[in-house]
DNA sequence: GGATCATTATGACGAATCGTCAAAAATGAC
DNA sequence: GTCATTTTTGACGATTCGTCATAATGATCC
């Protein structure tokens, strides 16, 4: 029933509020977070760069989220910040390194959605809709930071991030990915799903993903077009994924149970909490 | 049979080949390209101040195409073009301004691929499937041009883009939609396609575009990820709206009809010219 | 503690780009 | 030809970029 934890590999530690007071000084809060979730096997030193480093993509996102996309600089996070350009500089080869520390911070937000979603019980085509809704709220929480995913693929962006952040991006990507792929094993194992001919596993796991991010960014990024907004965009990513599992025959099909309600029921059993900070 | 005609609105020109060898004094070429497709109802010098932002955005494309997408600049724009930055911001707002005007280009240059493919001779689903292939076409062709478009969609790019513009890309965007619920509408029509109990045209040709866009926008940015690379990209596409189409039970559904073979056939009669240009 | 070396932080700097604007040039109406 | 309107120009100040020599910090050994 829970055996999907299993894959949960690295674990990724979700940030702080944006909000947090970083007093200068590095003492402090630092305790209290006291970053439980560190990565093990760093040294003091490290372990003291990467927690600056949260502080910095912290503060970065309060500047998306105040100054937009395009007001983002590191000269700005320099000045917002208590450290110095050279020290900006040593955490982030660039700007566009720092976007993708951005999509980096916000993927791994994503995936610790997804293993709540995972929670909600209910069967295997159930919890695949509750995924759906984790990847759906977090896209209406944080739009700037859910498009930043999307804008760190542009290729200008990808040239210039350093390597060592490109592979943390791989790394995250093939986790979600086994992730994704997962949830598509286990209903096989249960009965409610069977392999179309001729389509394989990444096939259809590859198949949901795209549908599901199509979806959210032309939902995000085009909702005053009036492609979308002829739209209901509450139900909008639920009808899509609906046809899309219909027409693989995961069952139970849509005509046979009320996902809507599923969809509701995952609101308020996983996400109450989250929801209420939207309005 | 060609009644989808009907729906061309605005015709958008376009662009020449970016290689075209714009001379300085406006004179030229200019007259053997003869700017067939004028728009009507424009002064003297209100056209030749729209042949001019052409040429501007060819220019502009060669830059993107050059520079990758962090090395674009009005400033080399100004440098490569034979006007000052005066005229430069006489036409563009802002860089972001430009961006959004390469996008117009994409988009009306995808729009004329759909149209194109629309003279596919085959059943309606199959004419959409030429559409789609279209769509993957042009992204594979011009995979910067084509990141432009999304790019164009974060909310920096949009916040400095010139409410004419934001205006226009609406108009385009509103184009494509239409032209998209049409292919359903004339599936319903000739009765290969029977609307699913509670959904709408909208809904569908929505399901449908947010699917090809996904997958398009994964394959480009996301070709060397694992996730997508274990994939064939060839037929990418076709494999997922396949699944996305015999869900909504358009017939023939892809256990009845050889789509791949369809594919094939639109790229030899409709693309083969474009596809030379791949390799 | 103090001497030594390694690592990290600093902010001044030159280069590039941004977007503006007053003056010059071109255009067109009469 | 003259004058008014529009367009073009490029110099300019402001901002951001990314670098680098120097200063500060911290670890290690005596």
């Amino acid at each position: 029933m829970t055996k999907e934890h299993e894959l949960s590999q690295h674990m990724i530690s979700e940030q702080a509020a944006a909000s947090s007071p970083y007093g200068c000084p590095h003492g402090g809060l630092k305790g209290l977070l006291d970053k439980s979730l560190a990565k093990i096997g760093l040294s003091k030193s490290e372990q003291k760069k990467a927690d600056r480093e949260e502080e910095l993509v912290d503060l970065a996102v309060v500047i998306l989220n105040q100054d937009g996309f395009a007001g983002m600089s590191l000269e700005k996070l320099t000045a917002k910040s208590c450290y110095s350009k050279g020290t900006i500089y040593n955490h982030f080869s660039s700007k566009e390194d720092c976007l993708s520390a951005l999509c980096i911070r916000a993927v791994s937000s994503i995936m610790v959605f997804f293993k709540r979603a995972l929670e909600f019980n209910g069967s295997s085509r159930e919890k695949a809709v509750a995924v759906h809704y984790a990847y759906q709220l977090y896209a209406r929480m944080q739009p700037t930071l859910f498009m930043a995913v999307l804008s760190s693929k542009a290729p200008g962006v990808r040239e210039k991030t350093s390597p060592e952040r490109m592979q943390l991006m791989d790394a995250l990507e093939f986790e979600i990915n086994t992730f994704s792929d997962q949830m598509f094993r286990n209903a096989i194992a249960d009965g409610s799903l069977e392999l179309p001919a001729h389509l394989s596993i990444e096939t259809l796991s590859f198949a949901n993903w795209a549908m599901s991010f199509g979806t959210n960014a032309l939902a995000t990024s085009a909702a005053e077009a009036k492609a979308v907004n002829r739209l209901d965009p509450n139900t909008l990513l639920l009808q899509n994924i609906s046809i899309l599992l219909d027409g693989i025959n995961w069952q139970p099909l849509s005509k046979d149970w009320d996902y809507q309600k599923t969809w509701q029921r995952v609101e308020e059993e996983i996400f109450s909490d989250d929801i209420l900070l939207i309005k």
